[in-house]
RNA sequence: GGGCGAGUGGCGGAAUGGUAUACGCGACGGACUUAAAAUCCGUUGGGAGUUAAUCCCGUGAGGGUUCGAGUCCCUCCUCGCCCACCA
């Protein structure tokens, strides 16, 4: 008998499969349709490591699964080549962006094809292929024709040695004399303000938290978009301000808790707020004002969080609360963000802790305006601190005609009454922010606008897309925090439609620009009149399954979301959402317990090394064998050879498989059924995990068999074939005499197996009998027994009359079909 | 600080409110071997009991609902992830 040779196995059959593409998904097959969709990978680094495949296979084998269960299924993949990692990759091995993702695009696929991933190749697509990202640059016109994506001038990380460099480029630093150093060389980096392209998601905020309870994520996801939305009701409320010029100056403030007005004892505005200039000439302290907004401007998120509010009070102006006309002082303060409301706050100490934190440290009055119900039992002689915080809802004080409403009322009438004076409305405010869509970098899409001698912008004619990138040695960032693209003399300079001479826009687009839109891309990937056919998108869309990284929640689904609902505008796509369904898939640790990546390869396993050593089939079972999907798990070689050891096993019992096709009346006809019920339900609901223990637990049973019959084999080689590929082919070429290969014959194509319902019930049960909630016995009875005869023999068990010496001490007995007897004494 | 999720053997984990610890790893004992590896067989939550029958305890802690709770509810603790001065 020949030894299992995973080598020998593997090696014959991806090569049928990919060669004809059998994986092939057919447009408009009147098969019900089904688009798997697994995030495309960044080619950067040298090859895929186990935690990627991990992230694959569960999909993978849910999409071969379906196929089997007669679906007509897309499961594409592509490569998301544009971007940081990629040119950071090329620069530290001396190479360019494009040879760097060639070269990686060809590893991936080779390790993808290794693993016998079910891909219809012929729908591979590139977003750094000029073909594709005609398309990413054609949507970005429509972007900008429409407003949606501006010129914007925004603060970025900036280095004097490196130039303009990216949020994930840029490292802590605390004793550094910026607090932030640059990965690379460690250099010091500091906020800068540059022009930037920016995309207005906060336009669709609305629609995309509303269209969130039209698709099926898991709430946690949901909720993390929601909390990243972040969405607030409140109101804006207008404050008079007069300046040292006796010049009107009207400061909007956001709050969420108009109910809390009376109670504002100061103003706080962001040192970027737009009024500041005005605000402060001439005040008696103007000097230090405008030091204060410039160190202020210099601060990086980080080290505002870290350090103290702090604030510097503008000396000679006051503002006037529109309701009870008290003129408070105003500050400079660097906790009130620019961009987040109206970049002014109305201070509130009492009910807010932030405020009260300023309030302290600068010595302003504390007002309550609600009756904090801790307080309202003791007498509050010693009135400490901790007490005069209360951030909650409550009874209003001190607030004239408003004393005694609730919140909730108070907060109507005071809008009411704001609204009559001219003094403020209902406002909605969202975290969410306009997203910088620029990058002063080389590998990225150019974006396709220029610049005319009058300094006006158009579009370059959409029959000159795709706009290339120009090849450049020195495509390294420059310090000036220009695009590399800047010095490319004869790229830059071009002509607008009137034949003037014009500059091209020199920025490129960041890495998330390509995936917005990749999933409608590979329905027809082809197409180079259109990004893809209406026809085929109506056919296909939306994605049914979507599987992805974690950290991908909030930024990348909200970018793809949006930009997916600007197609549904222009009328170009099918649908407003493109993902009826997400999951996040969870993180393979490296033998250091931390994350596996490619920045640390020396922890990575190159699923090359797992695949010579135990095959692909080993290490895909072992992959779906760890665990839920979404979870974190370690790296145990041990694993993965009990998975070898599996497949060693199911190839061994080849021999024993009878020559009788029936298996009526064996030993394992009813294991086999109800194995198969089982994995069925487990493949649907996407318990790979468990799916591969109930293999081991039947295959444990046949290696107990004297002969397998043939019909159960054949069955049970389909129910490993989405775990298995390369070894259930092998076992179903074997059983079939298949002398040559026919892709129908494959068994990747065959129908997956129908169970019988009755067979997966047995004729006798054993029934657990718990006495006051104890288990004291377990009978077994024919599983169609009555609840008197159960009784009956409840009664004459022995266990049972140990704790019962008559019927009558039974109070109550309960017998749930099936499943349990309870009785009570 | 906010949000979400999770706590089950030595480990990864399993369990539509119904026999907790399936399946796998590891460990231990045995077989084979000159030996090791590999392979095969057996044992494996804790405690009492004779290695038996049997009994007690046991799913982070404490309460509750229920005939019955790992599962549902409340309070608390711990860990993980995401967001974070968002007014």
């Amino acid at each position: 008998m020949d030894k299992y040779n995973h080598k020998k196995v593997e090696d014959n059959w991806k090569k049928h499969w990919f060669d004809n593409n059998i994986y092939k998904a057919v447009d408009f097959s009147p098969k019900p349709k089904k688009y798997i969709l697994a995030e495309l990978p960044y080619p950067s680094g040298k090859f895929l490591h186990l935690g990627h495949m991990m992230r694959y296979t569960v999909p993978e084998i849910y999409s071969r699964f379906m196929r089997m269960r007669g679906y007509n299924v897309l499961f594409p993949m592509g490569w998301d080549c544009f971007g940081l990692p990629a040119e950071t990759y090329a620069i530290k091995n001396g190479i360019t962006p494009q040879e760097a993702v060639a070269e990686a695009m060809t590893n991936f696929k080779a390790s993808m094809q290794d693993m016998g991933y079910a891909i219809d190749w012929a729908r591979e697509i590139d977003t750094s292929d000029p073909k594709y990202f005609k398309w990413t640059q054609w949507m970005f016109i429509e972007l900008w024709k429409k407003g949606l994506a501006k010129v914007k001038v925004m603060p970025v990380w900036w280095c004097k040695e490196l130039g303009v460099l990216a949020d994930e480029e840029v490292l802590p630093d605390p004793d550094g004399p910026t607090g932030k150093k640059a990965e690379r060389d460690g250099h010091p980096v500091e906020k800068r303000l540059f022009k930037q392209w920016v995309l207005d998601i906060p336009a669709y905020a609305d629609r995309l938290l509303k269209d969130l309870d039209t698709v099926d994520y898991n709430e946690a996801v949901k909720e993390g978009q929601r909390n990243w939305i972040g969405k607030s009701e409140g109101a804006k409320i207008i404050f008079r301000v007069k300046n040292v010029e006796e010049k009107e100056i009207q400061l909007e403030v956001f709050t969420t808790r108009p109910d809390t007005i009376f109670g504002v004892t100061f103003l706080a505005i962001s040192p970027q707020h737009p009024a500041v200039e005005l605000l402060i000439k001439n005040t008696k302290n103007e000097k230090q004002l405008k030091d204060y907004i410039e160190k202020a401007s210099g601060l990086s998120d980080l080290e505002k969080q870290k350090k103290d509010k702090t604030g510097v009070e503008i000396i000679g102006v006051l503002a006037e609360n529109p309701l009870n006309w008290r003129r408070v002082p105003i500050f400079l303060a660097d906790y009130i963000l620019a961009d987040y409301g109206t970049g002014a706050i109305m201070g509130v100490p009492a009910h807010d802790g932030r405020d009260y934190e300023f309030a302290t440290k600068y010595n302003l009055e504390v007002v309550e305006v609600i009756n904090n119900p801790k307080n309202n039992q003791e007498n509050n002689d010693n009135a400490d601190s901790e007490k005069l915080l209360y951030e909650g809802k409550g009874v209003l004080k001190n607030s004239d005609s408003f004393n005694n409403m609730g919140s909730d009322e108070a907060t109507k009438a005071i809008l009411q009454k704001l609204k009559e004076i001219g003094a403020g409305e209902e406002a909605v405010t969202y975290k969410i922010r306009e997203q910088i869509f620029s990058r002063q970098r080389y590998w990225g899409e150019p974006i396709p606008l220029i610049y005319k001698k009058d300094g006006t912008i158009e579009n370059i004619p959409i029959e000159q897309l795709p706009l290339e990138l120009p090849i450049i040695k020195d495509f390294y960032a420059t310090k000036e925090g220009e695009s590399p693209l800047e010095g490319v003399g004869e790229w830059v300079n071009t002509t607008d439609s009137q034949g003037n001479a014009a500059k091209r826009d020199t920025d490129t687009m960041p890495t998330w620009a390509g995936s917005n839109w990749y999933y409608a891309r590979y329905i027809d990937p082809k197409n180079d009149k259109e990004f893809a056919n209406m026809d085929k998108l109506k056919y296909w869309m939306p994605v049914d399954k979507y599987f992805g990284d974690a950290g991908h929640t909030t930024a990348h689904l909200i970018y793809a979301r949006f930009w997916y609902k600007f197609l549904f505008d222009l009328g170009l796509v099918p649908s407003s959402e493109p993902f009826n369904w997400r999951m996040s898939g969870g993180i393979l640790l490296g033998a250091d317990n931390r994350k596996m990546s490619k920045s640390r390869p020396e922890y990575s396993v190159d699923p090359k090394d797992t695949i010579d050593n135990y095959g692909a089939d080993a290490t895909r079972t072992f992959l779906a064998f760890l665990g839920p999907y979404s979870e974190t798990f370690p790296w145990n070689e041990n694993g993965i050879k009990a998975c070898y050891r599996l497949m060693r096993d199911i190839y061994n019992l080849r021999v024993k498989v009878s020559n009788d096709i029936g298996s009526k009346g064996h030993a394992i006809e009813k294991d086999y059924h109800k194995t198969l019920k089982n994995i069925t339900g487990m493949l649907e609901d996407l318990k790979m995990n468990t799916g591969v223990s109930e293999i081991m637990k039947f295959v444990n049973l046949l290696k107990k068999q004297k002969d397998i019959p043939q019909d159960i084999w054949r069955g049970f080689i389909a129910i490993l074939a989405p775990f298995a590929p390369f070894l259930s082919e092998q076992l179903w070429q074997e059983i079939n005499n298949y002398a040559d290969w026919i892709d129908e014959n494959s068994i990747h194509l065959q129908e997956w197996p129908q169970y019988i319902e009755e067979l997966t019930v047995d004729a006798m049960v054993n029934i657990p009998i718990q006495i006051n909630g104890k288990l004291r016995a377990v009978i077994a009875v024919k599983s169609e027994i009555s609840e008197a005869e159960i009784r009956e023999a409840v009664i004459l068990e022995d266990k049972v009359r140990k704790y019962i010496t008559s019927p009558e001490d039974i109070k109550n007995f309960r017998y749930v079909k099936g499943k349990v007897v309870s009785i009570t004494i």
